[in-house]
DNA sequence: ATGAAAGCGCTAACAG
DNA sequence: CTGTTAGCGCTTTCAT
């Protein structure tokens, strides 16, 4: 076969082809589709079973259009591979379907795709988005009109957002480190050399005002970057005795590193992460970290939301800016 | 203000809405929010002005009636809180995206809900499911009438299934344990005892073949259990020098019951694990492994979808029907 | 460049 | 118990 045969995708089922071949009216089969009162037992079997056999399936539009639609959130995350997120995101879709609601998920993670395409992507589809959304923050809300973005960990304020108290955060860990006795510190941020995030910030702030002298190290926010990172790190930093990492992902890579350096953790160097997922129990030894609870998180966005939605919360107000503490989980990486 | 000023959520605006305020028709408006031509790029502007200040957005319901629906599938996960699922969600959700496709997200591995729960909550809004289904695919295929589902790693053939081939892996990971000297070998099952998953099945079946007695221990899914359940093994097993363990989680938790027992991995205890998820390689030892490339399986699970939906595949037909195989990844467990 | 009409597929409200 | 009548909000013709 030379040309390919073009099989034109059968036009689906409408309720008037059932109700033609069952010899009713639309309504009845409304009815015995919806399991609704008000029709025969045996003319609603007849109807479904015609149904089946015609592969009649409703229309979500048709019928959301006269229902008046059921809610339905747009997740945006970054990086569904580094496992804080799909915790949060569990969390978020356990809340919503809880509601009834429905969460479309988009992932930007991979591919060259931002968070604005993954907006863009579900701006038609969803009456409001949760993400992590960073600096295309502003500009998803604008896309987004009056249907409300609660953004997470990024200091534009959208309709709502959920922020993190991370000099908390950086006073927790230092401390901790200091009371253990660490002499030379560093922090390796997400990022590149030059520019810090957030957290980078609040943990250099809180070092001043310490009046300690900190090391800061990049790498990308991955487990084998910040190996390597930490490699270079040591060669520079020979005496290095505690370290705050980004992230617990990041923090694990740090833990590899430094067994592969014969450095025992924490009795060389203490090390401590940050976010407080599962996999810091796994890893050996077994990982202080900074821990947020992300069920919390997530329950605080679709809370959140809900409260927008309905219009009990007003966007761009205190009350839909939220800030979320961690705290020191103690294991024994330091 | 002792009573709050209950501002009724205003009524969505409409077309007509903004139709009315511009003083123009409703086409007008269309062609102005869809970018389309024929119309003057000052109406245009002042078109989008209005549809801003009113809030206006266009019904995705209304929109998808007249368009004719684009694709979205649904995507039930049993457990978003289990590495391997995020992994393969992610890769699902990136296979659909660039196909242009949305993808709406139920994990039903909280409270009492299961798979046919998920099932149900998704069908109303989706076209078609990829899920892991277990024994309710059947069920499940049947309440999606003729939208397909594709089912993983469970025997019901239901439009599409994709299916890992579980023998050879067996065989995989046994020889290997085998020509490393091990005697005293464990298969640590997920679920309870009496009853074997079709991975342990495979197992059990493969050392009949190759005449060596298996030791089998059952755990929950997760890492704690799979730590007591080894605990336990070892009090009646103490010379247990390989185990085999469903899942890279489970052998994550074996890993660290060994090392809590002072058995040294490989020394004396080899260990192996299944799925070949990231955290494989930060636990320590890093863990030897039956990987299966999660990233494979999304593509393979969105490619079947996609010829079920184009009709270039027949439901239930031997091209819907797959079978992968695990590699063996050696790293230091094994 | 703009407007008028028609209709997507469904369900709610009312008849019969 | 069943059928008829009206739209839901939008985009397509087709006119102007």
């Amino acid at each position: 076969m030379t040309s390919t045969s073009r099989i034109p995708r059968a036009k689906r089922a409408t309720i008037l082809d059932v109700a033609a071949a069952a010899g009713v009216s639309r309504q009845t089969v409304t009815r015995a589709m919806n399991d609704m009162p008000g029709i025969r037992q045996e003319t609603r079997e007849r109807v479904q079973e015609l149904a089946r056999e015609l592969g009649y399936t409703p229309s979500r539009y048709a019928r959301g259009l006269v229902q008046g639609a059921h809610t339905s959130v747009g997740l945006a995350i970054p990086d569904l591979t580094n496992p804080y997120f799909p915790a949060f995101a569990s969390s978020v879709v356990e809340m919503a379907t809880q509601r009834g609601w429905n969460v479309v998920m988009d992932d930007f993670g991979h591919g060259s795709s931002s968070a604005l395409d993954a907006v863009a992507r579900l701006a038609p589809q969803v009456d409001a988005v949760i993400g992590y959304l960073g600096p295309d923050s502003e500009a998803a809300q604008a896309m987004l009109g009056r249907r409300p973005a609660v953004v997470l960990d990024h200091p534009y304020m959208a309709a709502g957002r959920i922020s993190f108290d991370y000099p908390h955060a950086a006073r927790l860990a230092l401390d901790h480190l200091l009371s253990r006795g660490c002499r030379e510190i560093a922090y390796l941020d997400s990022g590149t050399k030059g520019s810090l995030t957030a957290r980078g910030a609040a943990v250099v702030g809180v070092a001043a005002d310490r009046g300690i002298g900190l090391i800061v190290a990049h790498s990308a926010e991955a487990a084998q970057p910040s190996r390597d990172a930490v490699q270079d790190l040591l060669s520079r930093h020979p005496r290095l005795d505690g370290l705050l990492a980004f992230n617990d992902l990041m923090a694990a890579g740090v833990l590899k590193a430094l067994a592969g350096n014969g450095r025992s953790v924490p009795d060389d160097c203490a090390v401590i992460g940050m976010d407080g997922i599962p996999l810091g129990e796994l890893v050996t030894p077994a990982l202080t970290t900074l821990s947020m609870n992300l069920r919390d998180v997530g329950r605080a966005a679709v809370d959140l939301l809900e409260g927008l939605l309905s219009g009990t919360i007003v966007p761009g107000s205190p009350e839909a800016d939220l800030t979320l503490r961690h705290d020191l989980v103690l294991r024994q990486s330091a």
